[in-house]
DNA sequence: CGAAAATTTGACATGACTCAACTGGAGTGG
DNA sequence: CCACTCCAGTTGAGTCATGTCAAATTTTCG
């Protein structure tokens, strides 16, 4: 718990009160390889903190086709985010690809704090924000950069994520086929 | 500004004290066709509420294409999130397709709402959310279907656009070019 | 060691791009 | 009201990036 707390420090400062309050509505769990946080068709119950592991957030499309939308890893946040506001069915998964240990705020918990903490609020506001960024960002490069160059630049920007999933993951998140993320790993060697 | 108070109102409850500091710390301002909100390199200093008109959001890329991110229409928010929350120099251009009636918030007065009116904090979260929700659908939409697909599915989500910009700009927001969504529609008649 | 999972390889197919030329308005000015 | 230009959209030929499918190879791990 205290790391999650340490983590929050860094965006807002918080008094013991509110850190307790904080505690009281949060709760540690631990997922082991393979194991699902979120799986589509539920109701994302919770906003999820990765404390150690890694996941990945993948949409299975109508031709059974799998679409990995993030990763997560160490001190990121993880969730279905409409199937989380809404309280509706998730259209995504959320599989955790190590043994994961997170944090979790229930639906109910957190509209809670919200009220009693409305720091928590601006702390969401942020997270979110920066999140909504990135997204864009990646719209963008999908655009703008060949198939090449994105894994390239993906290498550069999370070499741990690299390390740790399997390629065919990699190429799916990149939005290409595993055939030709193999194909390009080659050429870059010559 | 009356318009944009009844507007928060969907989301928030603000009491007559609430209302008129927000209403203390916006800003109404006109564009012409043309006229850019935001353009890259500059800080973006505002949160821009669309009142009427229409704008496209758009990045430049290194080869001088244009790609747009997303348009922007009556009761939307437009604004380069990253320049705004960092106040560093913007990626994105904010074009004004037609004439455009706006409401802005400054950068320092919108820091300063929050502290007064903490509700507005818990307003830009779920704006935020739900921005950040679309574009994820989004990222999976250009994975999981071609870009026929794609522009049907444009056309029936925001036929109010379709009508009112040029068909590259719709090409160039699919990802697609001009040329090859000629061709689509072409087929489709058929 | 053996089986399953991940990666690679190669032949072939295709969706989407490029480039250049052409068409058809919508101003604009004489 | 005509001639001219500009911009958006279309068409077509050729090309390229990436996908598909099937088989071979390598790695992982019980």
């Amino acid at each position: 718990m205290q790391v999650f707390i340490d983590y929050l420090q860094n965006y807002i400062e918080l008094t013991k009160e509110e850190a307790s309050l904080v505690s009281s509505n949060i709760k540690s769990r631990n997922y082991l390889k393979g194991q699902y946080i979120v799986q589509a068709g539920d109701v994302c119950r919770y906003q999820t903190f990765i404390v150690s592991g890694i996941t990945r957030t993948f949409y299975l499309d109508d031709n059974g086709n799998e679409h990995i939308i993030t990763f997560g890893i160490e001190n990121w946040w993880n969730g279905d985010m409409m199937s989380f506001i809404n309280q509706s069915p998730a259209d995504f998964n959320i599989q955790c690809l190590e043994n994961t240990q997170v944090i979790q705020i229930a639906y109910h918990n957190i509209e809670n704090l919200f009220l009693k903490v409305p720091k928590m609020e601006r702390f969401f506001r942020i997270i979110i924000q920066s999140a909504y960024a990135n997204t864009q960002k990646r719209i963008i490069r999908n655009y703008s950069m060949n198939a090449k160059e994105r894994y390239h630049l993906f290498c550069e920007e999370y070499p741990q994520i690299v390390q740790r999933v399997p390629q065919y993951m990699i190429a799916s998140y990149l939005g290409i086929t595993k055939e030709f993320l193999s194909q390009i790993r080659n050429q870059s060697k010559s």
